[in-house]
DNA sequence: TGGGGTGTTCTGCATAGGCGAACGTCTGGC
DNA sequence: GCCAGACGTTCGCCTATGCAGAACACCCCA
């Protein structure tokens, strides 16, 4: 709403893993503004910690952001209430755990816990982004859209093809989410990479909304055996966590009917 | 520089761990303002992800923070420099090992590595933020400082006692950033914490400024016996962090001389 | 069922901030 | 060793932006 807030927004896209560190006449031709504009959104944010001015004056990420995050992890909810569940999976189970939002359009690991056994899924660092139509993770959590916005995403930032069994096409991913609503959960059968699967089932918070999704990420040999006591897992604990959420499926029953 | 976004900045820095979530009121509440005005702050770092609106419509800290830390955990220079250097101190001495910044005055976690002994420190997350006037760390990063700014530091956020050793007065604290210079390291002898002890050295870039500093956190009984040792190791993992981020000490104590 | 507390919307005025041009500085290549 | 080009920074004008206050809509509790 507030361009300047915008703009701040836009600038601190700019640095990533490709790309950490950024100077003002990068900044301004990237984002198609004037030097000296670019150069204030710099400073200011600067000042207020979000950027590094490194002696040369160019711009790195601030501690800052560490800072919030800090403030983030130890006090986010679905955080406190979803760890302590995971944690128990991996202790029964020993295969990768991870939990994740969508974040703008991309499915953002929360939390990861790596598998105990000697064949598992390496994990990424929280904060990591998948694409949400070709992960089990990302599917849950589009299920919890609207059609309009799943097309809009679609169109904005594609559908690329990361494996063959990736769904590719629009309609396709539409009638996928029709059945992970209906199902309650959705699998990834080697959609995101060769020999990965996973199983994902929604978190919902207290109106019922799809605020995250957990899953199992296994070996695709393992994954074949027992598909479905994997599903029936992860839904278990999907449902436990939403409950501690405060989800209650039977009050909001009644609510859909009015 | 731009208001807009200083204020954002102050908006963000509400939310803490012990209270981290907000109304439109009480924000424009806290710092004054008109409630419209924080509605449209609020509302623009919700719409960009740095905020998250619950349901209720109140704010949170959204999971953008967390995408962005991760690019800065990944990315930034002396993290990547300073990790393995950090990690074989552990390894060889079995003590809680920290690396620390100075951010807006705080000091601010940047990697923690506990220890391995029986009898060690424990660590708080990497975000957390310490007085830097009662620990080791601190005064390293304070010594890189001129004493205005450690003056007017200690003006604005104090020097409360947080033991018997605290220093509390500034003139106290500037003769003893004076031999922190001249040594090139801190100790602090139950300063933060009963029990406990910490030698800090500074991390330097290659202009020489300060920018980082790394410190041993010992129990006193351990710590009274081997004080020396604790130093000299310290100091040289320092040094050989400090080389890595390209300082060069007989480069720059020629450029003194200029 | 009302009242006080929310979050949200609207509109006009003043100022904050964007632009482009000029400045100072550094680097690298002839 | 010098000049040329690129960089980050500064300045001042003008316009658009975002601030304030009051009115609105909503929810929860008494």
């Amino acid at each position: 709403m507030l361009g300047t807030i915008d703009k701040a927004a836009r600038v601190l896209d700019l640095f990533s893993l490709e790309k950490p560190e950024w100077g003002v006449s990068e900044v301004a031709a990237a984002l198609g503004w004037a030097k000296s504009s670019a150069h204030a959104i710099l400073c200011s944010l600067a000042a207020a910690g979000f950027l590094h001015r490194t002696p040369q004056g160019r711009y790195r990420l601030g501690w800052r952001v560490l800072v919030l995050n800090r403030v983030l992890n130890e006090t986010t909810p679905l955080k406190k209430v979803a760890t302590p569940v995971l944690e128990n999976l991996v202790r029964h189970y020993g295969e990768t755990v991870h939990l994740a939002v969508l974040e703008r359009g991309r499915v953002v690991y929360v939390e990861k816990l790596q598998g105990t056994r000697a064949v598992r899924v390496e994990v990424t660092f929280p904060g990591a982004s998948l694409w949400p139509h070709a992960s089990a993770l990302g599917k849950v959590l589009l299920s919890g859209l609207p059609d309009e916005e799943v097309v809009d995403l679609a169109a904005y930032q594609g559908l690329p093809a990361l494996t063959p069994n990736t769904i590719t096409q629009v309609d396709e991913l539409l009638s996928e989410l029709r059945g992970v609503r209906r199902r309650g959960y959705a699998y990834d059968i080697e959609e995101y990479m060769p020999e990965l699967c996973c199983v994902a089932a929604p978190v919902r918070n207290h109106v019922g909304t799809v605020v995250a999704a957990v899953s199992f990420s296994v070996p695709v040999y393992r994954f074949r055996e027992s598909k479905e006591a994997y599903k029936n897992i992860i839904l278990e604990a999907a449902k436990r966590i939403s409950e501690n959420l405060g989800y209650d499926p039977k009050a909001l029953g009644f609510l859909k009917l009015a």
